[in-house]
DNA sequence: GATGAATGAGCGTTCATTCAT
DNA sequence: TATGAATGAACGCTCATTCAT
């Protein structure tokens, strides 16, 4: 009822989108835990009675982007109206909210030398990753796709053309459309 | 034969050459000048006769790698044959030499904020783009491709494959591999 | 009685002081942040958090140093008593303090380039002109002064004067000793 | 005939002037030998060919300041018509060309720490003191100032007059006619 | 939980100067 | 005489972090 004085975990979570959005905005490199803390009203050294260290900061970035990222994939259907359906919402996500992709190839980068950020992305790149297969196995069985995809790189695949083409947003919805049709043409089940 | 006192020239190029790896190993925000001097065994003063800024230095670097990686792919044959061994090659290279790749992607996302940067890239990704999209209308011309395959937008998935794909070098190959199968299917020319 | 922990505004006192004395040691362009730094006892890197630039401190300097000035000039009688208690103490001033002058001085000059250390120091002479003008202008109404002399205009030559002597400080009480002879004469009311 | 390649001594002097150009404009303490050195087109290392160090370079710029300041300060006529002439013409240079009062200014600043920069005025000031006192005694026998004017404390008077006027240059001229009002009155010999 | 003062390592950059060519 | 490469000391400033209050 009273949310003048915001709980900790409150305070978390506004510290976590600060930086998420210094993130997107001036990069890994340009996020400054002093910048962090006048965004949500808190002197900079307070910031440290949350996330102990800035990679502990970051690393919770990591998860939120993460999630955010991953709440806005769901799909139903066969596994040919899935695939459409994740790749074109990831295609108009992109589009529309550059930011969120923005953040997660910054964090790619920096995951490669840190195991610790790494691990905050893994777990959701391993959920995208499962779905993703369990998708391109489910259509192999009504032969849904083209002779040669193998459900497991396909998948990967998906992921890495979603990322690639997240570094160039304008295109991003067409470069994913042609993957679609590469893989169902213009035959849906 | 004497080649203990380096020119000017070399001297930029070895500097150019210990940014870079500079780069590969710790990020770009990793990277410091002092420790390219000492690499290539100047004082760190001396970066600024040679690169007035450390930005002049990155944009060198940015130069440098994208070269590397345009002199790394030629391909000849029919464009079926020109894509798979592009691909291929692309596949191979990520795997073998994950540094420039991940060097390009730094560079890539550091761009979206240092228009002087994107510059020094864009001028190898419009060649790389063009070069890719002659190919694929070349094959259209001989329905070397499935149906809906698109030059342009083709051209850039495989850009965003590409790039997706480096961010986990380990699987590169497989990926591309997967999108040649998938764009050329089980019949090449 | 427990003044070991000074609190914000007297650390901030004793830099500005401690920086007082560097600009009167080794002048303007020799002031070394560190070396104020080390007077006061604390880390270089600590001034930055009372004073966020070095002109900031430098506009400190400016105000305290107009403010001794000021605070040391008061006089009272008549115009012409006024006149010469105010060029006595001046030139006593110099001669026994001539950092206080020197570094006025060296304020003077930077000034010329600075426009807040402009407006730091503008405020002060101000009020020493409006001080002194009014006192030639007192004084004209009794005849105290030779004939020909304009207020506004021989406040801006006692300025001037002291400017210059304190260029000279060894001369400095005589030269003043002079203007004082010139302006009031043989006939002190 | 061939002014193409400047012999060693005009070099020379081009480098003074341009260094005085800059210390004019940006204050001693902005006087950058490399800025000089582009100035009069030459590599910045060569300088230390005509001048070993940065400091004999302003020394001689001291050097050249002076020598200007006392050539443009003739005089001729009685005592009273020097006096009025001199301080005339003072009060028009500093209002026409500041710049050189400002380097003098700003030598004379800095020569409180440097005596060699010192020496290099002080001849100059000599002269012109020895050269008003002489113009204060003559004027005495024929009782051309009002009484107790002491010709070499009104010398320095007159000095300092100048030096601080040259401060404030939009009034020097009023100013310095004032104090020759008040030496002479109304009533110019 | 919050603050402000303080820290210290370190950064990019500057600049007079030196020296081999 | 002139150059360009190199030096090295020093500079102002940044920023994550610590700690007493």
């Amino acid at each position: 009822m009273a949310d003048e004085r915001p709980g900790g975990a409150e305070r978390k979570a506004a510290l976590v989108i600060a930086a998420y959005e210094q993130i997107a905005a001036k990069g890994l490199g340009g996020l400054r835990l002093r910048e962090v803390a006048n965004a949500v009203g808190i002197d900079h050294s307070t910031i440290h009675h949350h996330f102990p260290t800035k990679r502990d900061l970051v690393c919770a970035v990591a998860g939120h982007a993460t999630r955010q990222f991953w709440t806005a994939t769901p799909a139903t259907g066969t596994p040919r109206e899935k695939l459409h359906a994740h790749l074109t919402t990831l295609g108009r996500m992109i589009a529309e909210h550059p930011d969120l992709h923005v953040v997660l190839r910054e964090i790619d980068l920096a995951a490669l030398r840190d195991p610790e950020l790494a691990e905050a992305i893994t777990a959701n790149e391993r959920g995208w990753q499962a779905s993703l297969t369990s998708v391109f196995a489910d259509g192999a069985a009504e032969r849904a796709w083209p002779d040669g995809v193998d459900p497991v790189i396909a998948a990967r695949l998906v992921i890495a053309s979603v990322k690639g083409a997240s570094l160039g947003s304008e295109h991003a919805a067409a470069v994913l459309a042609q993957l679609d049709t590469l893989l169902g043409g213009g035959s849906p089940t």
